[in-house]
DNA sequence: TATGAATGAGAGTTCATTCAT
DNA sequence: AATGAATGAACTCTCATTCAT
């Protein structure tokens, strides 16, 4: 009965598993840093490691592999946005446009504007030598933001905002500037510099004319 | 005797000349096809090797390092097609609908559904590690796309088909639907299929009315 | 509180004693089936602790390394065997056919039909990288056996039994058939299955008559 | 016609097969060095390189894996000592018991007073680590050993000079000393040496008194 | 020009050992 | 005494590149 202190144990249990949370996202962090940097192959599990200002094995104790890392940081790094706009949809009320607008806008915000456009890069990137990943990035990335798309499409059309338009690909049409935005602003900013914000005018100014009843 | 006699020599070098540039190409296609499958960084010598038929060293002979044929490979599948490209718009007359129909069109065709689709992804995958091709890729690629799409808006609001639309990054507003259809076809279309012809009808659609007066 | 009260000091100073000794065999029992199934190099420090049914830290609690864990546990099994045949031999009484019988058996019993015949196989393999336990392993272990052997030849020379028969490496020879089909049931059982029972039978057949008196 | 002299090219192809199987012997040469020194499990594959004067990478040209490097190294040296075993068994003429003679004589030149002994020790060390090897060494070594015996003890029950002895594992028990010896002397010289000539005649008497029909 | 053997730097991964709690 | 997170040296295997033939 003296042994194990029921008290204290749980308590110096819960500081361990706060740490080992900790310590996961730090290297989390790391990794979306340094595998934006020089990609997937070219990243050192040690430059990983320095990175999150811990050592190699360390690395290993929170992930089994280099894949492994990679996946994870992919989930970690992607859910929660999108679980945030499912949210921030939930409660919009106003026209189609508008919510369109919102859409876009907050995709710019949080993924363009932040580390994560570098994913959608890396994605593009090593999608096919991680079938696993494309897959979930697919169901649980790509799906859910088709679907809010179109849900304000059918919204649109249904309040006669919008034309009769459907089509093959319509939701990735609406965002695929938003996404070549990104990745230009990666690749060929330094040779042709993009505004994101001038360019998200051009960019939803298009596309609502596109969509609109004339 | 094992001197090649002078007057013969023009004629042999002429057959060596030949010999050497379908060996040229056959190793750019080879490294095509094996970047294509496993990515710059995957892809070993030894694979390009053989898929050309030839051996290692061999290689060697005709690109110095496993950088300059990733760099020569692109140029040398990307360049034609838009001077192709550049050629077919000068002899084209029409309004700027046909134009910019005929200039997508083109695109899906030659790029989209061909290997070369590949390539765009090994350009957003490698872009930051090869800054030289980057800026290379910028200046004779998308430059030139840009400035014809560009002259086919501007000739399109000229004679009053289009409107007074004009913003950052229209040109690669107009084109981002089919880039984004050719990321998808390499990389989700096992989850969802992508349908190329139907996807081209959305895509000039909503542009067509994006950028038409009403 | 806390504190642990002087009076029962005794008391739980003598369980913490047990419980140490306990855990030491634990131990020891589960580096002996690890090392068993694996070899010494193969062998993980977490597998013996996980096996013990405790953590890693807590090997190193009781042994200071892996290698003293090795030789504490070859120690432990071997020791009291060899002990308790050597006290068994003191009480034994009859031809010294019967006596080089029962020790012969005694080793089938108890090192070739149980665990510690994988003893004898590790001595084999790491003896040379090992030069402390060898050395103690022979002084402990070869030289009491051999010492048993060459007791019973002796005597049996001594009453006529035998014949005048004595050579260089005599007791290895007696001996070395039990050896042989220890390895071989660890090896080769799988290709070739011996059956321990009868191969005892044409061991001590063949070596008796090869000591008798004709 | 000029290109591809074809003399010339088989010429050199000659030598280069030459060579490559020379450097082939000469890195199984080296392995058999390293891993009697050290274990399989130690061995390092750069000390096997330096050991064969080549580099670490070339190891790997000739090998695929150290395991495969330890398993064709076996191979490499105990197949060719029983094929010239069963071929000098062919031409003998003589008693029972000079064939056996000669057939351990033969076996303690060859193996037990060679760098090959270590090869058994080797087998017993890391046999349960390789049942690919072990299958091999018990089909082509241990097979034809034991039916090399088999086959005289059966010629000397014929004629008469062996008495009418046959037993479950009687082949093994008749050469076991023989490996003993061996183990005994890469173990346990240093403590208590072994004369491998005086010990085979001790092994030899016992073990043909033991046959002999009295 | 073509070959393919050789090289060796480099990277992912493992694991004995340490140490703060 | 017990735990298990952290460390980093060590080792196998890979592959771009070189070079003798």
């Amino acid at each position: 009965m003296s042994e194990t202190p029921q008290v204290l144990s749980s308590d110096a249990e819960v500081r361990r598993t706060e740490r080992k949370e900790k310590r996961r996202e730090e290297l989390i962090d790391a990794a979306l840093r340094v595998f934006s940097r020089v990609g997937f192959a070219s990243a050192k599990m040690d430059d990983v490691a320095d990175d999150a200002g811990t050592s190699k094995g360390t690395v290993y104790l929170y992930f089994e592999s280099k894949e492994h890392l990679f996946e994870e940081m992919v989930k970690s790094k992607m859910l929660p946005i999108f679980s945030e706009a499912a949210a921030e949809m939930e409660s919009e009320t106003g026209s189609a446009e508008a919510k369109l607008r919102q859409r876009v806008k907050f995709f710019y915000r949080k993924v363009l504007n932040s580390d994560r456009r570098q994913i959608m890069r890396l994605i593009m990137a090593e999608g096919p030598n991680f079938p696993h990943l494309a897959e979930f990035y697919h169901a649980n990335i790509l799906s859910r933001g088709q679907a809010m798309i179109s849900a304000i499409i059918a919204e649109g059309k249904a309040n006669g905002e919008f034309r009769d338009i459907s089509g093959h690909g319509l939701a990735q049409n609406v965002v695929a500037g938003a996404i070549i935005a990104g990745m230009w602003k990666l690749i060929f900013d330094p040779y042709q510099p993009i505004d994101l914000d001038a360019y998200y005018e051009t960019h939803v100014d298009l596309v609502l004319n596109g969509l609109k009843a004339s």
